[in-house]
DNA sequence: TGACAAAGTCTAATCGTTTAGATAAAATAG
DNA sequence: CTATTTTATCTAAACGATTAGACTTTGTCA
């Protein structure tokens, strides 16, 4: 494979003249001169060695990327999906690549690889709390960009985006309100305990459910898990139970598509017996029937903003020590389930 | 941060001793310069800069990867998203790193991207047929993993692994004559007809028909689509026509649930009145009403498949100058829809 | 025309590793 | 107790770029 010492010997100029063709400066280089060089480079099929680049520019234009507790999350996780096809899209436009890190987040030894690595920022997709993480990715030292989890990043000097959680689930409650549920009969089947938004969305719920004169019952939250077997079995065990509700408010779209499952299995009919409301709007949401009612999130727009919020840092366009919090704003698209 | 002439003075040493140390080799180290060595690399919390070894070494431990068309196929196609968890498997596996290529497949430019890049093999999954692509990405020299088109790359020495779709329609097919579809009224919503499992699947429809004694009907190989609305659209206006099918055999799951749509909105029921069997088997397929009969594919273990073959020929284990054909067989899921 | 600035090049150091070749120390053989 | 081999280190040259500093050419102005 020609080197820029190649193309420099072909072409009858210094190796730094071809540099300064490479990268349009940082000193000028004649008109002809230039022309002889990008012909021998294009001859010689040459390509500069991002490598040897990033070795002495101490910038690797990668940002590597933590999803969820382990890469397989993007499996079933419409989120997860979204955010990615966001983070690929911003990454594109500000001219980064995107490296997994396949070692999970629980390793001992992630900062050891993202030391090594050396990607110029990290990315941390809805993390599990109650780890050392966070303290760990900031003594690695590199911009860190954090979607889903700010409480706990907040601190870490790094760039948190997240959906307006308390928005959502208002959004989600006044919208059950509307279609005339009581508030003692409105359930909320969450997903992961160990997730910001999860804790959020319950804190939310109860508080809402306060403001309307009732208290929240514990056998009203159901599930704790975004995992489809234990939703489906937890809510069939409710609908079983004295009371049951006449709606439920799903942590994801992937729970309230357990949840509608259970519902009719257990011979009842959906929205007519209990109303069901998701989370996320994924693509299915649309295709089922009844269409499900689901508070959509942008997830495109905040894979995006975080790219570019971290490209801004390292190109020195933003302060680099202080965190940033921004939130966006959800929507609610009502289908058939309620 | 430190580096290995830090280390190196630290600990009285010569850079290459510490190399030594590092590497395990290749020249042994006496075992107490060994152990002062280990010691200050701990304490100046030491680790190799792995953009310094890819230089020398050649190699940069990173396989690059090329979903689809774009990577945001994987936002709605679970079967990226199977065959992605088991690449970041593999990854973890043999050390590799996974990084993704930003650019479009289409672009004029990937290949030169490739080129700067330096990953040390590249993967494609499930490209689209008819492009220059594998022409391009071999003139590129570096060994090749192909997932899910192995007609077009086999002259590339590539990795061509794929499920045996052979195998999976004669599974369907036989399936749906069995549950008593006549020849005639099976219909097949087939996918996108630039892939290459597109163009099998529908060879083997017919010829199936033609086994059974029935000439494949135009009309009845419906769709042309993986997008939602197209299949929709699709199967609601083959459902008008005269002859409508008793069963349609979908080229993946999201087909089959959009068929299921159409077909409830014509006011017929599943299976009753039109039977429907899926493809790929994605998570949702079990948590609809009624399930989803699909053919099962093994897309984990091809994507761990993929890469570990591509290191192994990075490691000499393999030859690299031959193509590699490998097929994955696929079982059938019986469900609630046939 | 000469003085000085600007534009265009080149040489060589640098980024942080690996690893051959030379050299020194220790172990083994005769 | 040498001579020879083996083991342990060190020195220095890569790997393929970028970029200061020195140098040469060209242009501008008095």
């Amino acid at each position: 494979m020609a080197t820029i010492r190649d193309v420099a010997k072909e072409s009858g100029v210094s190796v730094a003249t071809v540099s300064y063709v490479l990268n349009n400066g940082p000193r000028p280089v004649r008109a002809e001169t230039r022309e002889r060089v990008v012909s021998t480079m294009r001859r010689l099929n040459y390509h500069p060695n991002a490598v040897a680049r990033s070795l002495v520019r101490q910038r690797t234009h990668v940002m590597g990327i933590l999803v969820g507790d382990a890469q397989s999350e993007i499996v079933t996780n419409y989120y997860y999906a979204g955010i990615l096809a966001g983070v690929f899209a911003g990454a594109r436009l500000r001219g980064y690549n995107i490296t997994f890190f396949t070692a999970a987040a629980t390793d001992e030894g992630i900062e050891y690889h993202i030391r090594a690595q050396r990607p110029d920022a990290m990315l941390v997709i809805a993390p599990q709390l109650g780890q050392d993480l966070p303290k760990r990715l900031k003594s690695v030292g590199i911009p860190l960009g954090v979607v889903g989890a700010d409480e706990c990043y907040v601190d870490s000097a790094a760039v948190c985006l997240d959906v307006d959680n308390v928005a959502g689930m208002q959004l989600g409650m006044q919208h059950l309100r509307e279609r005339g549920h009581q508030p003692g009969s409105i359930a909320f089947a969450l997903g992961d305990p160990n997730q910001e938004s999860t804790r959020i969305r319950r804190t939310i719920y109860e508080q809402t459910l306060r403001d309307w004169g009732a208290e929240p019952q514990e056998q009203d939250i159901i599930a704790h898990s975004f995992h489809s077997e234990i939703v489906y079995a937890a809510v069939r065990e409710r609908l079983e139970l004295p009371h049951p509700p006449t709606a439920i408010f799903a942590g994801n779209d992937g729970i309230a598509l357990a949840a509608m499952q259970a519902i009719r299995d257990s011979r009842r009919r959906v929205p007519d017996d209990v109303a069901v409301i998701g989370y996320d709007n994924w693509p299915i949401a649309a295709h089922i029937t009844p269409g499900l009612t689901t508070i959509q999130q942008p997830m495109h727009d905040i894979g995006e903003a975080v790219v570019c919020a971290l490209a801004d840092r390292l190109e020195e366009k933003t302060l680099r020590t202080e965190s940033m919090v921004k939130r966006f704003m959800p929507t609610l698209i009502v289908r058939g389930s309620t």
